[in-house]
DNA sequence: ATAGATATGTTATACTATAACAAATTAAAT
DNA sequence: ATTTAATTTGTTATAGTATAACATATCTAT
């Protein structure tokens, strides 16, 4: 049985990402090292397609991929303010909402990030190659978030393709809930600590 | 092989929904006589609970039975609103968003409608007995929307239980497209035509 | 009839998102 | 190097979605 046969409750990840089947990842599981490898990625990619990934850009993709949960527009509106009133003061300049709603569109279009159309927030993806229909996992407590990705996913939308006829372009699969950490603990299992 | 078995494009509908497995539901499909007996069997539910099924709730149930697209809570206060003028004339009292919500959050909580997150909107639900996890189809389109439900949607859900640890306790899964209807007839089709 | 519970009305405001145009920056062509 | 065209970002205004807080009305049961 190799490593990929089992699904970890707190998956390492890999990138880019090795798994085959069924798996799940932590997308807010990133260590300092796997963000910079990100951002080099991204530089990398917008540089083959010709596609400028500008300072603004950069920087939203790096809160994005530094925070612990899924953040809002408005949230990145605060957080860029902030960084800038530190790098410039007083004329720092102002952060307005089409600022950041161009460039989630932006990381949205080459797969960096994916919306999370429930909660209004946004999220680094876990498999910024290919493309994938993942459904996420949404901690109704601790926020974290989870990209579930494999075959039932895939399944579903082949089964609506052959027996409705209806052909996907864009999937919004949102299962919100309690994860692992978060679950109360059944008692035979508590009981022996 | 059963009728249950074949999943027809525009399927008829049952009240409550007889269907085995994997099938699919046109929401907006309903005859007057088909409406009438959910407004009739959502009072009875109301009755048997001892909550109150009010005109208000009445009215904005009867108008998501009635519209052949999902209705957002705006459309709903117009409606609304120009149903009251009918009625009362100039001194109709005035629709705020507040009551819409309300109501809408009331009809959720039943299980009568079903919201649709990711276009603000809401359409009846087609199996307003049992819990179920559905997957919604929405044609970008004509707008129409079709439930489906069945195995592989249980089989996600019972995934991510099993494999991740993650109970979920709600689901938003919509898959944006084309219907059958809205999609291009492939060459060998229209071809002999 | 009255009290308590439930439902609706009302006012104000918060949150989310986009349109339209101006200024700045970058890349390409002369 | 300078100009031109394309792209990106800034700016102002506003549209669209949703809820908080409190007042009034309606219903239910005593």
């Amino acid at each position: 049985m190799s490593d990929d046969a089992v699904i970890p409750s707190t998956a390492s990840q890999v990138q880019p990402c090795e798994h085959q089947g069924a798996h799940s990842h932590d997308v807010h599981d990133l260590t300092p090292e796997k963000i910079n490898q990100r951002l080099q990625t991204a530089k990398q990619i917008c540089a083959a397609k010709q596609i400028r990934f500008t300072p603004l850009r950069h920087t939203v993709y790096q809160l994005i991929l530094e925070s612990d949960k899924p953040l809002g527009a408005y949230d990145l509106i605060q957080s860029l303010q902030q960084n800038r009133e530190k790098q410039a003061g007083d004329k720092a300049k102002m952060v307005a909402p089409p600022t950041i709603y161009r460039t989630l569109e932006f990381l949205l279009e080459l797969g960096f990030i994916h919306q999370l159309t429930s909660i209004n927030a946004f999220v680094p993806c876990c498999h910024p190659r290919d493309e994938h229909n993942a459904v996420f996992l949404l901690c109704n407590d601790c926020e974290r978030v989870q990209e579930f990705s494999g075959l039932p996913v895939q399944e579903i939308v082949g089964y609506v393709k052959n027996e409705v006829g209806f052909q996907v372009e864009q999937s919004v699969m949102e299962l919100k809930g309690l994860c692992q950490s978060c679950s109360p603990v059944p008692a035979h299992i508590s009981e022996g600590v």
